[in-house]
DNA sequence: GGGACAGATGCAACCGATTGCATGACTTTT
DNA sequence: AAAAGTCATGCAATCGGTTGCATCTGTCCC
């Protein structure tokens, strides 16, 4: 545990004979440097191990070259993959990343948003927690110009970019999909209706059974927490309707796995006596049997968009339009669970 | 976006009237500085709506109060719970987290690693990549007396406090299990087994057999990359091998949960022509059918002790052993997948 | 009354990188 | 040859918080 001393751009200067602000030139690569000096500092700085102080760089700049992400949980393939595709495009232009997570809670997520403008991100990328529905931890970002984008879980009230997936759309292919096979009364399985997501996705749900002539109803309809215990609970509620339904759109595909599983367990056959869509893609939809009929949306690209519009607004101040939303398409992704025709 | 100025110290002493270093210090709680001084400067700090600047903290205290955690996947209920336990210790303690993830490629640890000692972070939490096999990332952080810890998947040969459990001991339990039901020729299906995890598995499997006076037969052993492909190839393998084995142990719940559809889909009972032990207990675990008997490990509890012990060493340089490895204990949960005796 | 001492506050020098402006050397133009 | 221009480099202030040491005020005691 010996301690080295740090090198500092003015050890190299002592040692190149040069000044400091000469080596600080020379390592940034400025144009008025020549190129023997900016060889011989580069040189010697890679033989010492310097390494670049940030904080009094960014302590001068007023940049910390960094940029915050808050999600709702990190136990997830979407999030995962947005955050690899935000980081594809963000290390691509120098920038760092800080991965914060609120475990579905409002209150982390206001702690988090609280530290990350402590820390002084450049810029914030938010998913929003399940139960949020103030938005004052991201005036102080607002009010300093420090550019806030919003995916996936968004909010229409507030501004900000948005990139978004058509959720209402996916609803309404999931919906007119069971339609198409037979399925007349619908379950409806979801989270939190005040979600953007959720209340989008039933939306479609609602439009498909109005294209095909059939009337919404309310008694189908199961908000809960998408917990393990809540989906069994749910599964039990769809056993005891009567008639019992012949379909359920379950937003989610965890959920939709343990319904199955425990319909299934009270000798209820899947998809004959009931159908099934779930939503996400997820690992589980391929275990689960018969395989779940979900819908899959491109998380990567969905952060490469955004991260893109990141980089822009952060290069290009005032130059992109702060306001708009960016809406991608999902795919149906069919598979035994809902398939009555072929049975 | 009018960018408003942000208030310092300095502009806290001349609304106070007194030196920048007497708000610093009643900020700090200094003993030094009277109560009602102290009092004044929070009010008025809190009024203006201070935000302490970190750079400049940083570059005079040379400590970021900063946490780095390297993992080799965020997409793993283990893992996210071990950073949650992590976090609940480290944020107690006022140190603030950056999670880097190298998805498993050793090139993107090394980065990984390089970008967190640029940073600054005062101590390294990491569990290392699948490839990993060369550790010259981590010399810089142990040349400069920054504490490293590793958890889960570590090295037996590299300095530096590790938590672990114990791996050897699960895979006894688990083949123990096997044994009791009765089977005898048991597959091992694995991952790199350079890495400690997979070869403790492998060496606890042997020593179950050893005690049951079985003789270990190589050619019952797959070396794969665990994925979703690896998963398949390795059920068809299975399914080829004469005499079939009657049992497998899998030492991943995907991996598991694939190979035993696939199997199924042979027209393969599970488990009366073949029984599965996993490991790790994923949400996949409970979905596939039959449950898939496996290794559950406390990740939370896990986390919990790296983050004490972290803090200990950060709190209190020197005083902690720096070279001991910490060994937690694990449980078999079983299902239905290994079941033999009671079909 | 004066010395000793505790308590509260201020001075000024850091920490390391950045940058507008000045300077000096050297070349080109008229 | 003098004026103008180009190129490379240095000076010194700046970002905002921290801290060893000095200073000042007031109290206590002999």
């Amino acid at each position: 545990m010996e301690q080295t001393k740090d090198i500092t751009i003015y050890d190299i200067a002592k040692a190149v004979d040069l000044s400091p602000a000469t080596v600080s030139r020379a390592l940034k690569d400025h144009p008025a440097i020549s190129k023997k000096t900016k060889d011989k500092v580069t040189k010697l700085a890679a033989e010492l191990g310097y390494r670049a102080n940030n904080f009094a760089s960014n302590l001068r700049m007023q940049r910390t070259h960094t940029i915050g992400i808050m999600v709702h949980e990190l136990n997830s393939n979407f999030i995962t993959s947005v955050i690899a595709g935000i980081e594809s495009v963000t290390t691509a232009a120098q920038y760092d990343l800080i991965i914060a997570h609120s475990s579905e809670s409002y209150i982390k997520e206001a702690a988090n948003a609280r530290n990350l403008f402590h820390k002084r991100v450049d810029g914030l990328i938010a998913s929003l927690a399940y139960d949020t529905t103030d938005f004052t931890h991201f005036t102080p970002f607002e009010r300093k110009g420090i550019p806030v984008i919003y995916f996936d879980r968004v909010e229409t009230g507030i501004a900000g970019t948005k990139v978004v997936i058509d959720n209402e759309e996916a609803g309404f292919k999931a919906v007119e999909h069971l339609l198409q096979q037979g399925c007349k009364r619908i379950a409806h399985v979801t989270g939190n209706l005040k979600r953007n997501v959720y209340a989008d996705r039933l939306k479609g749900h609602q439009r498909a059974l109005a294209a095909a002539g059939i009337n919404w109803n309310q008694s189908l309809l199961m908000e809960n927490d998408l917990s393990e215990q809540a989906s069994i609970d749910a599964a039990h509620a769809i056993a005891a309707m009567q008639p019992m339904p012949d379909a359920a759109f379950v937003t989610n595909d965890f959920c939709a796995a343990i319904c199955m599983q425990t319909l299934k367990e009270k000798g209820i056959r899947i998809p004959q006596d009931i159908a099934f869509v779930g939503f996400n893609n997820d690992s589980v939809a391929k275990i689960v049997e018969p395989g779940l009929t979900t819908i899959h949306y491109a998380g990567f690209e969905m952060g490469k968009i955004v991260g893109k519009n990141m980089i822009d607004r952060l290069l290009h101040p005032g130059q992109s339009p702060i306001d708009t939303t960016i809406t991608l398409q999902s795919d149906l992704i069919v598979r035994g669970s809902s398939l009555k025709k072929m049975v």
